[in-house]
DNA sequence: GAGTGGTCTAGACCACTTT
DNA sequence: AAGTGGTCTAGACCACTCA
């Protein structure tokens, strides 16, 4: 074994072209607008036959990070927001979409056994508008262990530097303990929307948040349809 | 044009094969744990290529709908339970998954203006469960009008009988009121966790049904993937 | 008209796992 | 040892749509 871990099982050509591409896309090197090269010229570049692209473009496509079409070209995609299912929840992007004016304060910062451990406070034209606690796998998310998050709440950057393959929501509705209620402004006993998501890449857990809600003024929405396509 | 609507429009040789599969799979005639046909063998039945299945097996194998390894060959997968979404609600199956023993009752039935609105019980072991309200458009289901939903609850009947194109949900979080509370015989001001289900069929809105759960007990999950495969 | 993606082929070699 | 999936190639033709 020459590599520490053996974590490298040799990745395949098309997989590490992929990478390679989202590596380009989520960092903006690439951005929304921008035309990628042609299958033709991806298959050049990378010294591979087209249909090797042309299955990872098709990946990309069915990610939602490109759009492809013919003799148009394929074009990056603007974010990365709504998918067929329960978008991917970015507190900020919720806020903004909403027309508020967004804050976040990181409450505590702890680097445990393999992970970073976080709790932010977000906030809306002022107001506390979701507690969330949140732990990162350092694994699977290395930079996390230097990033103070102090531009970007956890979740923005993450969804910037990772890549995913798998997410999971549970919803409940609880009453506000004093804590809570406390961070949040409201009163104790008070209903809350609890959102509880974890994320995986390849299998691999990236990161687990739990997002705290009042439960008056917030709803969850959710779009989407039966077939995949 | 040669067809009344226009809806065929060349499927391609791929989708036609993952379609036929597909269909083996989900009408139980290839049941769970089922052989199924190396890609040699599929490519010479479709008299196609083995890239050509390949490509439909590595689909159904991201759908989770059959396992492949090398040598072992694919196998069909038990059931089907996690959609790529946050599955279709149905009350009935919800409680049936948990072991529970499920039960409802239609409260109200009223014939209004181009809807039938209810309401309605669900039980998970005789205690209340879940407390629907509901409105489903005669335009796009006209046998709704004589359905006494005695047999089988609204949405469980509305799955069975009617396709959808699109759905969206809507979570929130409230403190319960007199009536829900003792509706669902809890206490005034508990929280609840509420979702709000529309469904359309071509953009025709079919159902839409408001669902009450205590909120301790209860929590909904999604679970999805950026990728279809 | 020409460039792009969409699809398909007929091979090939390899890795893995069961026999 | 043999059969399976995993991957990759070097072409090919077509459909679409932009210029």
């Amino acid at each position: 074994m020459t590599s520490a871990k053996g974590e490298e099982p040799a990745k395949s050509l098309h997989d590490q072209i992929r990478e390679d591409l989202e590596a380009h896309i989520l960092s903006g090197d690439w951005p929304p607008g921008y035309r990628v090269p042609s299958e033709l010229g991806l298959a050049k570049h990378y010294g591979c036959s087209r249909m090797t692209v042309n299955k990872v473009m098709t990946q990309l496509a069915g990610a939602g990070l490109v759009l492809r079409r013919r003799r148009a070209g394929s074009v990056v995609l603007p974010q990365r927001s709504q998918n067929a299912v329960l978008e991917i929840h970015n507190v900020k992007d919720e806020v903004l979409a909403a027309g508020g004016w967004y804050s976040h304060e990181i409450l505590s910062r702890r680097v445990t056994d393999g992970g970073v451990d976080l709790s932010c406070l977000h906030r809306k034209d002022s107001v506390p508008f979701c507690f969330e606690h949140r732990v990162i796998a350092l694994d699977a998310v290395p930079d996390a262990r230097d990033e103070p998050f102090a531009d970007q709440p956890p979740g923005t950057w993450l969804l910037a530097h990772v890549p995913w393959s798998e997410a999971e929501n549970e919803i409940t509705a609880e009453a506000a303990d004093a804590d809570s209620a406390a961070r949040l402004g409201i009163a104790p006993g008070a209903p809350l929307l609890v959102m509880t998501r974890r994320t995986w890449k390849n299998g691999d857990l990236v990161t687990e948040a739990r997002f705290v809600y009042p439960g008056g003024g917030h709803r969850l929405r959710a779009r989407f349809t039966p077939t995949p396509g």
